[in-house]
DNA sequence: CACTCGTGGGA
DNA sequence: TTCCCAAGAGT
């Protein structure tokens, strides 16, 4: 199958199968910027809630560029990586300042934007600008690899490499933004992972996997380290005044800009409670008493696993004045839903709330 | 180049 | 339960 062949079954299956979503077909930069942001390692119905909200919230570039950064991580909530969040925020502000509020239309403008990379701004620039860049992502690189028969590793970069001037080779003229969403709308609903449906593929005549009956081993993937497990201490600290006291994560940690209750990694020989008394110490500088346990709950991070153990406590001596210039406050517990936690402590936060109206007894 | 960085759904 | 992995980028 040459390239207009392929170009050609594959834009008419797409259009005749491609699904909605609410930044297709727009036109609009801004929201097609969003939305690859957001789609980065994020499956389209786990970001299109995320997007309603954020072009609620943030319905232009301008919006969005004199929000606070807590503002912005608040809708991101529950999305994952939030760097993606700081780093579009900050973009924001360089598209509004030097770029007059318009997403650059070119290759050397828009990689200056932080969280654009090579697959977003091919995106942006084919699907909102109709240039000849051709994406790679996990989606291209399945179709391409079973298509070509590309039997190497494909977490090497060089075989990634390699799909992308395959893709480079194939990318239309008329019709880029199409081509690419076309490709990846391929990979996500019928070259599938697993139980790929070639039956259903408008590429089956040309692909090496389906004539060498391969699709299930291409594209080969070198295994995956397993992910350590950790058990994870933290203090849910009570005043007088029926506040609770969070704290802030470092911009350049995990999580960064997000909230927390202190705490931290169980080491060896250590008592649980142990655990939570010296982070407190070491972090925040005050002796705290373990009052009773409040709950425990299992978590999985991109890359580890943990599970967190949550201890009420109370103060007994010194104020929180964490060592690093980590921010802490004392907040009521009706404004925990005010600050942007990531998913575990969210978890806490919600049961404590519960609590708080009534609704739940303490579980002990 | 290899590693870090969230979360949720499906096998 | 456990693992995979999904429209990747930054370091």
């Amino acid at each position: 199958m040459n390239n207009i062949d392929f170009q050609e079954r594959l834009l008419a299956w797409y259009d005749n199968n491609k699904r909605e979503m609410p930044w297709r077909d727009c036109g609009d930069p801004y929201k097609i910027w969003i939305s690859e942001i957001m789609l980065q390692q994020t499956r389209v119905d786990q970001a299109t809630p995320y997007f309603h909200r954020f072009m609620e919230r943030f319905p232009t570039v301008e919006s969005l560029a004199k929000a606070d950064q807590q503002e912005v991580l608040k809708v991101w909530e529950g999305l994952g990586y939030y760097s993606r969040a700081r780093h579009l925020h900050d973009a924001s502000k360089l598209v509004a300042e030097e770029f007059d509020g318009t997403v650059p239309d070119n290759w050397d403008d828009i990689t200056e934007l932080k969280g654009v990379g090579p697959y977003t701004a091919s995106a942006i620039l084919s699907i909102a600008y109709q240039k000849q860049h051709a994406v790679v992502d996990g989606n291209v690189i399945r179709v391409l690899s079973r298509y070509l028969g590309i039997e190497n590793d494909v977490r090497k970069t060089a075989t990634k490499n390699a799909i992308q001037e395959a893709a480079d080779e194939r990318i239309p003229e008329e019709r880029p933004g199409d081509f690419n969403q076309a490709v990846m709308e391929l990979g996500a609903t019928i070259c599938t992972p697993s139980n790929p449906d070639c039956e259903g593929c408008p590429l089956q005549a040309g692909c090496v996997a389906y004539k060498k009956v391969k699709t299930e081993e291409i594209p080969y993937k070198s295994p995956a380290k397993k992910r350590p497990h950790h058990q994870i201490g933290v203090g849910i600290i009570m005043n007088e005044d029926e506040e609770v006291l969070i704290a802030l994560r470092p911009e350049d940690a995990m999580l960064g800009g997000m909230w927390e209750f202190p705490g931290g990694k169980q080491e060896e020989d250590e008592d649980m409670e142990e655990t939570v008394a010296r982070e407190l110490n070491e972090e925040l500088g005050v002796e705290v008493a373990i009052t009773k346990p409040f709950m425990k709950l299992d978590h999985a991070y991109s890359h580890f696993k943990i599970t967190m153990h949550a201890y009420l406590c109370e103060l007994e001596n010194g104020t929180p004045s964490p060592n690093t210039s980590q921010e802490v406050r004392w907040i009521s517990i009706d404004e925990l839903e005010d600050y942007p936690f990531p998913k575990a402590n969210r978890k806490l936060t919600k049961k404590l709330m519960n609590i708080d109206k009534g609704q739940q007894e303490l579980e002990i």
